[in-house]
RNA sequence: GGAUGGGUGGCUGAGUGGUCUAAAGCAACGGUCUUGAAAACCGUCGCCUUCGCAAGGGGGCCGUGAGUUCGAAUCUCACCCCAUCCGCCA
């Protein structure tokens, strides 16, 4: 959500963006909801003042008039300040300056890319198959089981899940290691560690609105008869983790890495990703989660890219990083970054990361706010990023490590993890 | 799931219809004293919103929402959450 204010003194600002990202909101409307909606207020404020003096004054007569004329003033304002509200949630995010202005996908902007496209001396194949030929990927029985979109992940292929998870822990809890990261992609923010969480999986359907997030509820498995929802990523339990708290500045910046399932009913995405395990209802994944200064959070930002870029080259994984556009970026976005990582497979880059600053967009809402050390508060930074999305990464090992065999090399930095083993082979 | 007790400012905690404009303590901040620090003493100290150049004033907030009343932290109802015990359980 956006500061009122804000958009008041910025409404072209505001309204290009909201256009930018393909989204509609009558700004005037919001405007002249919003005068009407303060000067109620102000109305009831003065009638509620001579209130507060005949209860003092014990003036039962003035009391019981004032009473009477106030009747549904407040039922009113109620009525008005939903409607304004509503509103409010409906205006997206303004986009940084250097995102790119365009209307779907195709406007999406490479900014750099590493590692070799690695070229075979035979076709490769897709993961599924390779992962089914090696009995360590079940997506027939499951779809018995449970249905479409849901796989086993077995053997080896469980244990590669566990290393990832190891190796990339290991290093986030480091402050040394964030601190050599951050150097070498030249940024400069503090070493704080990431604290490893294993968040709750359920959440409450108006903590998640909290989030700011373009809910459609037919996305999320709903539980109506618990209030409950499943949690689409760790990002969402995460993040309103200082609901309505006040953090003291020295106490910036918070790093969380959670550790959770995701759930996606994936309604929209009929036919799409249908082979395999690129589209899951159901994925592991290690979620980043960062609360900072607002002038430190375009910084922290670069971090977690730097953080991903990381993970991507230490598993040799070759990918690009894409700049995304007003089009195609999150509605509390400010400034959206995708890694996509080369599937040779399907040959072509697949998005395996995203990193979402979302500014103070999604902690005004969660009235998640610093104490500045002059004392004055304000809505902190935050920014969200993958770490590893488990179903993604592990298709890129399987189709990045294919071997002319049918075997898979497993990535040296996780055979650490593995008590050593080097290969997957058919057993 | 059953029973009981609770949810009050950053924290502890008093308050059971009107001097609550929420006591007191702790923490924090400023000061006095001190070579410095501690202690002691003095002072400041919630959030949102609105009017105002400011000083300052108004309204709202005691888990959430509705209600009773001239007047609600206090009474009524619903819901949420926490603690303890019992039951069940990884």
């Amino acid at each position: 959500m956006l500061d009122i204010k804000f958009i008041r003194e910025n409404k072209d600002i505001v309204a290009t963006a909201t256009k930018n990202k393909n989204r509609e909101v009558d700004l005037d409307e919001l405007l002249a909801l919003a005068d009407t909606r303060k000067s109620l207020k102000q109305e009831i404020d003065g009638l509620n003042q001579q209130r507060n003096e005949a209860a003092k004054n014990r003036d039962i007569e003035k009391g019981g008039q004032l009473k009477k004329e106030m009747e549904g003033m407040e039922g009113e304002y109620a009525e008005l300040d939903k409607k304004f509200l509503s509103l409010m949630f409906k205006v997206p995010n303004i986009h940084s300056l250097d995102t790119p202005v365009a209307g779907d996908e195709t406007g999406n902007k490479v900014i750099r890319s590493w590692g070799e496209i690695p070229k075979f001396d035979f076709v490769p194949k897709e993961h599924d198959e390779l992962g089914k030929d090696l009995g360590i990927l079940d997506i027939e029985t499951a779809g018995e089981i449970s249905g479409s979109r849901f796989a086993y992940i077995k053997g080896d292929l469980a244990l590669i899940q566990f290393a990832l998870l190891q190796f990339c822990l290991q290093f986030l809890n480091n402050q040394e290691k964030i601190e050599s990261i951050a150097k070498e992609a030249g940024v400069s923010v503090a070493n704080t560690s990431f604290t490893p969480v294993i968040p709750p999986v359920f959440i409450k359907p108006a903590v998640q609105n909290r989030m700011a997030r373009f809910m459609m509820p037919e996305e999320h498995y709903m539980f109506p008869n618990d209030d409950l929802m499943l949690i689409g990523s760790a990002e969402h339990t995460l993040g309103p983790i200082y609901m309505d708290k006040i953090i003291d500045e020295k106490d910036l910046p918070i790093r969380l890495v959670g550790y959770s399932t995701s759930f996606r009913r994936e309604a929209g995405s009929h036919g799409k990703d249908t082979k395999g395990i690129i589209r899951q209802h159901q994925f592991d994944k290690l979620e980043m989660e960062t609360f900072c200064l607002p002038e430190h959070s375009m910084q922290e930002q670069d971090l977690l890219v730097a953080i991903q870029e990381y993970i991507l080259r230490a598993l040799k994984l070759p990918y690009q990083v894409v700049l995304v556009c007003t089009g195609d970026m999150g509605f509390p976005d400010y400034r959206q970054i995708d890694l996509e990582t080369w599937m040779p497979g399907q040959n072509k880059y697949r998005e395996t990361h995203s990193a979402d600053l979302t500014a103070s967009f999604q902690s005004r809402r969660l009235n998640t706010r610093v104490r500045r050390s002059d004392g004055r508060l304000e809505p902190v930074h935050m920014n969200d990023a993958t770490a590893v999305a488990m179903g993604r990464i592990l298709v890129a090992i399987i189709e990045n490590y294919q071997q002319a065999d049918g075997s898979i090399k497993i990535p040296e930095v996780l055979q650490l993890y593995m008590g050593g083993q080097t290969t997957i082979f058919k057993k």
